[in-house]
DNA sequence: GCGTCATTTCCATTATTCTGGAATCGTGGA
DNA sequence: TCCACGATTCCAGAATAATGGAAATGACGC
């Protein structure tokens, strides 16, 4: 629960949606913190803060190479959210919004 | 993406979760304002202001009925946020992260 | 070790959000 | 019309989050 609300504060930023759309188009090799500061013009300082709350929240993973820190988006965490979000979908009885069902989620 | 930030901020918080969990869980009937603050046990301002963000985001929705309003989870806007979230997973190359593909989502 | 470059921490300022009591509005029944 | 009740608005105080310059940390090559 607590995580949950976490995961999605850290999405509910500007900053810090596009960042995690950048690193989820980037997929599991990331980016580093500089070519996310450079894609997106931001001041090294914002942008740390908001990479350590994405990180904080889990939906993010931060590896270091060599001199840099790579960050990568976290499919995982992300579908446990999603799964959060629809858990007892109409307490267990058939489901009229019939939207739900279609997805495969390329 | 505005309304994305919306709707993610409009979860991102303990009571306003609650709430939506709630209605989910109640399905396209919904709940009335009364039964959501006795069930959560919240005084009428506070949930009024929260449903209002709630709604606001396109994440639930309000009828009135009678003297009772009655709201209910919006499940097709729900279930656009999460697709614009995994929007160009992996920039359209084969996606390793496989729990995004096994969704189906009763 | 020293300079360089990537990233983070520190800090103060500014802006936004949450909370709930009291007053108000709106609907329906008597 | 008047009352009762459900829900919302008003308001102000308290708490929390975002921003970015400057200084500090950490890693690598020389």
């Amino acid at each position: 629960m607590t995580h949950a609300v976490d995961a999605l504060a850290a999405l509910a930023q500007e900053t810090r949606l596009k960042v995690y759309r950048l690193l989820v188009e980037a997929g599991p090799e990331g980016l580093s913190a500089g070519l996310i500061g450079e894609e997106l013009d931001l001041p090294p300082a914002t942008l740390s803060f908001h990479l350590a709350h994405l990180a904080r929240s889990g939906l993010v993973r931060s590896r270091q190479e060599g001199r840099f820190v790579i960050y990568s988006a976290d499919f995982q965490n992300m579908n446990a959210l999603v799964g959060y979000l629809t858990e007892n979908c109409c307490g267990g009885r058939a489901c009229a919004p019939s939207t739900l069902r279609k997805r495969k989620t390329a």
